[in-house]
Parts: structure tokens; C-alpha cells; sequence
DNA sequence: GGCACCGGCCAC
DNA sequence: AAACGTGGCCGGTGCC
């Protein structure tokens, strides 16, 4: 191989020239930061296999990079990146530069790993998982600023090279597992995440420092109030004679409880909710406990957040973060944020702008349908009932207009519950019945989805069996079974239950973030969040109708093409802030 | 001081 | 006691 480095304007056309038979590509780009927003692209390296050229984009000017913008940005020819949200975020953000149709060697080797935890899919990693080539990385964290050495320079042309027959054997492996239609999916989406990542959530700083303040002051009076009667209990005294205890910790505050007479073993909620009716030490103490969490983990920790000039907070979204293929977000994660609207507000458009919200409507329970093809179920759906109603209705016999709450409450809970593996113990405590009554419950529920619960027992013997599951999409979801391991035994069913609908919950979202993020072309719209099963889209005032429609639109079609059997339904809302 | 673990709890 | 799946994050705790 050769490497061909260029260091100004001039040399871009040789550059284009030399890719545009290829039908492949290798792409990588050295960056000084890891934050497109702290950092600048140093090298954009370029392979075909037999050339590969290193742009020093400190000496290339962006207008001359947009015949290469043109090839990076079509299909044709295939772009092979390592985790490609990385390089795609850094070329759009300071070159203009979109990433067209692409192979994702990060995303392809997380789906060949199928869950497995122990595997890393760092490029070195997975280069000496599938090419037993061992890939040098000692130089990734130099300096990418200042005065660029021989070993930089070929350790970034060796990175994009690489590329090629990492591609070719990862295919291999991809169409042996028949994960292609997956892995497509993956593919697809890593621009849209890329994209919404680069976009941010725009929050209200001002308004959440205010409600922050107000929490802060009830938090303090009932510290106040709970030391005094709890660290008394305790008989713990400070400097000044003080009661002192810390509320934060559960050993401590469940000592001071017993010595007040409250025999409780933790401090968790459904322990102390029974206890609360009757001690308002312990209903304070929840209640501190409720500001608490709010504050610790949302109040001041969401305002560091925010980016001062654009008010905007800016998360990482892992596109495979859970061995389902769900998505997971960190630091902060924006899919865990409470439900509460003095919290969720605060989470909204810029002025003059609207969020569209679209969430899928009961789609796991659309999945179960689709899997056991129960002919109640799937009447249930194609009727456009409401499930739970229709469901208590055939339990306990009554016409579906007199289903009571409670009826329909127990419904829902054995619906959901089912999906994560639940058992009659676990039933019986949610909906506070006495064991037998659980029981009895589930074999009147069985006996009116027979096929959901043929499915599931076959879900939960094919886990165990083959060590493997499938998602719709044919991700594979793999796990170690120890036979002897009783409790494993039961966890890896209950997986095997719920993993096939979670994870095809995921496939759906995907397609449709795609399919969301290419109707928004021409519209001012971007997408800024998704949670699972919804998609939130920041819009001009003007597009918001339109965007709502687009988004509709692409979330329906995902779904119908992953499932055929049950109508999907989509609710959208247009708001000025994250609100249901 | 950093790391791992735990109890606890937020979302879907 | 734990109890139905997937994550991330907090503060406390104990260890090196």
C-alpha cells in the first residue's frame, strides 16, 4: 500500500480522482478532542486498500474538501468507518459533510457479539477477532496538533486501511448468522444518531434553577425536622450537642426506625409505604427521600448540563446499549428523566420553536400479538380496542362496558407483567391479592390467550435450548446457559420471553429514526430525542404540522414493515415543551 | 484518592 | 425476602 499525504488545497482532486472507482472505502479521522464541539479534525484519512490518502485538514480549507463531500455524502462507494457516529458528528460539524451509505465495523462486530459481555469492539480488538492482526493503538492519544511524526502519520493511514478486509470478513460472518437485515438497520441509523447528538435538547436553565430552589428549601426543613427526631432516636449527638444522622444513608435510618418501634429490614419504598399511614416520621421521610433523588440526580447535575451559549444539553446515545439492541443514553441520560411536569418542561423548544412528541402506542403488546398470532389478541388490535378493558372483559366474564378499575388494572398489569417473565408471586403483590387468587388469575388469563401463552412457554424452552433468541429483525441475542444453575435457569426464561420484544421494540425504533430522519429533509426539523418507543423532533412554529405528519408517518411505516399482522398506532403531540 | 459494590429509584 | 425485563445515576460504604 501507499500513503499519499495532503497538505493543501491543490492536492484534493488526485484525492477524488483516486477514490471515485472504488466501490469501498476506509474513513477515520484523528481529532485533538473528543468533543466535535472542543475539538478540531486534524486527519482525514481515506483508503481504497492499494492508496490511502491523509488529509491535514489544518491545511486544507473546507471549500475545497466539497468534491470529497460530494463522494462521502453518495452511496456509491460504500463508506467503512469504526464507529462511524464519531467521524460523522466531526465531518458534519466542521467540515459540512454528511455520510451517505456506510458499513459500521463497531456496530457490526456489537451485533455478531450478540450481547456478549466479555467481547471488546475496539478497532484493535475486533481486527484481532476477525483478521488476527494486531493493530497498534499506542498512537491514537498523541498530540494531533502541532508538528505531525512518520509513526502518527502511518498509525492514521493503517487505522482506514484496515478498513477494507475487516469489512469483507465481517460480511462473511454477518450473512453466516443472517444478521444482514439487522445490521442494515444499525447501519442507517448511525446518522440520525449522529445528528441528534450534534443537535442537543434545548433546555430552560432559568426556569429549572427556580424550581430547583423551591426543592432545595422544602428538602432542608424536612432534614431539619427528620434529624432532629431521627438522630435523637439514634442518640447520636454533633459538636454542639446536636441529633445527627445522614439521611442518605439506608443502615443508619433504618437503626433510628427501630429504635422508634418500626420493624422494617430496609429503607426501600414499598417497605416503609405500608408503615406510612400510620407514623408520619415515615411519611416524611419518604417524602425527603422523593426531593432527594429529584435533586441529586436532576437538580443541580442537569444545570452543569447545559452549554452556556447554545442552552442546550448534549448527551451521548449508545446505539446498541443494551444486549436487546436497545438504545441507552449517558451523561447525562435523557431517557430516565421524570415524568413530572415541573421537570419535563423545562425540556422544550427554543423561542418561536415547537417539540413534536410521537410515542408508539402499547407496541410491545402489538410485538407479543404479532409473535403468538393470538387470534383474541389480535382481534383486540385490528378492533382498536382498548387491550386492557378487552382483555379484564373476557377474565372475569362482563360485557367490556362494565369492567370495573380494578378489573381492568389487574388486566393490565398481568399483560405487561407477562412480557418480563413474571410469575403468580410477583402478580399477587402488585395487584395485593393473596397468592391462590394470583394463580388462578394467570390460568384464567392463559386460558384466554392460549396462543400468548403457547409463545411464551416456546419463547422461554428456546432460550434455554438453543442459547439463543431473535428479534423480528433476526438480531441475536445469546447467552451462556449453566443447566445445573437453577436460578440462571429461571432468569435466562424469563429473557427469553422478554428479549425478543424489547428487542424488536428496538428494531422498529431504529427504522424509524431513519426513515423520520430522511422525510425531514426540506423541513426545519430535527430530531432531538428518543426514548424506546418515542421520537422527539424540535421544530420551526411554521413545520410543526408538517413535521408531525412526517413523523407519523415514518414511525407507522416501521412498524408495518417489522410487523405485518397488527396495525400500529402512533400518538403525536405538538408542544412547547417534553410534555404528554 | 480511585474503584467496585450496594441499596435505592428514575425512565421505558 | 423477593418478587417481572432493559438501562443510568446517586450517595454510602469498604477496599486498596
Amino acid at each position: 500500500m501507499t500513503i499519499q499525504l495532503v497538505t493543501s488545497d491543490a492536492g484534493v482532486a488526485g484525492v477524488v480522482t483516486g477514490l471515485q472507482a472504488a466501490d469501498y472505502i476506509g474513513v477515520d479521522c484523528e481529532t485533538t478532542h473528543l468533543n466535535p464541539r472542543q475539538g478540531r479534525i486534524r486527519l482525514l484519512q481515506l483508503s481504497t486498500g492499494p492508496e490511502t490518502y491523509v488529509l491535514d485538514l489544518f491545511n486544507v480549507s473546507k471549500p475545497a474538501l466539497g468534491p470529497l463531500g460530494e463522494i462521502l455524502a453518495g452511496d456509491r462507494p460504500v463508506k467503512i468507518l469504526h464507529n462511524a457516529k464519531f467521524d460523522a458528528k466531526m465531518l458534519r460539524h466542521h467540515a459540512g459533510i454528511g455520510l451517505g451509505r456506510l458499513f459500521d465495523t463497531y456496530l457490526a462486530s456489537r451485533i455478531l457479539g450478540a450481547g456478549d459481555p466479555e467481547r471488546h469492539h475496539g478497532l484493535a480488538d475486533v481486527a484481532f477477532r476477525y483478521l488476527n492482526q494486531q493493530l497498534d493503538k499506542s498512537f491514537q492519544k498523541t498530540d494531533w496538533t502541532g508538528e505531525l511524526t512518520e509513526g502518527q502519520l502511518k498509525y492514521a493511514a493503517a487505522d482506514a486501511e484496515i478498513l477494507l478486509p475487516l469489512r469483507s470478513r465481517l460480511v462473511e460472518e454477518i450473512k453466516r448468522e443472517r444478521l444482514i437485515a439487522a445490521s442494515r438497520v444499525e447501519f442507517e441509523c448511525v446518522v440520525p444518531t449522529a445528528e441528534m447528538e450534534l443537535t442537543g435538547i434545548y433546555f430552560d436553565a432559568g426556569r429549572w434553577e427556580s424550581t430547583v430552589d423551591d426543592l432545595e428549601g422544602a428538602r432542608a426543613i424536612l432534614e431539619l425536622d427528620l434529624t432532629g427526631e431521627l438522630g435523637l432516636a439514634l442518640g447520636q449527638l454533633d459538636l454542639f450537642g446536636h441529633p445527627e444522622i445522614n439521611l442518605n444513608s439506608p443502615a443508619q435510618v433504618v437503626d433510628a426506625f427501630h429504635r422508634l418501634g418500626i420493624d422494617v429490614r430496609s429503607t426501600r419504598e414499598s417497605e416503609l409505604a405500608p408503615w406510612a399511614a400510620r407514623s408520619p416520621v415515615v411519611a416524611r421521610f419518604l417524602e425527603f427521600r422523593g426531593l432527594q433523588k429529584l435533586l441529586s440526580t436532576y437538580g443541580r447535575p442537569l444545570l452543569e448540563r447545559v452549554d452556556a451559549e447554545t442552552s442546550r444539553i448534549f448527551t451521548d446515545f449508545h446505539q446498541i446499549g443494551t444486549p436487546t439492541g436497545r438504545f441507552s443514553s449517558s451523561e447525562p441520560s435523557v431517557q430516565q428523566i421524570p415524568n413530572l411536569p415541573e421537570i419535563r418542561r423545562c425540556f422544550c423548544a427554543p423561542p418561536g420553536g415547537k417539540l413534536v412528541i410521537a410515542d408508539y402506542s402499547q407496541i410491545e403488546l402489538r410485538i407479543l400479538a404479532d409473535f403468538s398470532q393470538d387470534p383474541r389478541m389480535l382481534e383486540a388490535f385490528h378492533a382498536g380496542v382498548d387491550l386492557h378493558r378487552s382483555t379484564a372483559s373476557q377474565m372475569f366474564r362482563v360485557p367490556i362496558e362494565q369492567v370495573t378499575r380494578d378489573q381492568r388494572s389487574a388486566a393490565k398489569q398481568i399483560n405487561f407483567g407477562l412480557m418480563y417473565g413474571m410469575g403468580a408471586g410477583a402478580l399477587a403483590s402488585r395487584i395485593d391479592v393473596p397468592l391462590p387468587e394470583a394463580e388462578r388469575l394467570l390460568a384464567t388469563y392463559f386460558q384466554v390467550y392460549q396462543r400468548v401463552a403457547e409463545w411464551l412457554r416456546s419463547a422461554a424452552d428456546t432460550a434455554l435450548h438453543t442459547g439463543h433468541i431473535r428479534t423480528k429483525l433476526g438480531r441475536v441475542y445469546r447467552f451462556r446457559v449453566d443447566h445445573q444453575n437453577r436460578e440462571q435457569v429461571a432468569m435466562i426464561q424469563r429473557l427469553g420471553k422478554n428479549a425478543p420484544i424489547q428487542g424488536t421494540s428496538a428494531d422498529i425504533l431504529k427504522r424509524a429514526m431513519r426513515l423520520v430522519h430522511d422525510a425531514l429533509v426540506g423541513i426545519d426539523a430535527r430530531i432531538v430525542n428518543c426514548v424506546h418507543d418515542e421520537i422527539v423532533v424540535e421544530s420551526s412554529g411554521a413545520d410543526a404540522e408538517r413535521t408531525a405528519e412526517v413523523l407519523r408517518q415514518g414511525m407507522v411505516t416501521a412498524g408495518q414493515e417489522i410487523i405485518e399482522t397488527v396495525p400500529i398506532e402512533v400518538e403525536v403531540k405538538i408542544s412547547e415543551d417534553w410534555q404528554k
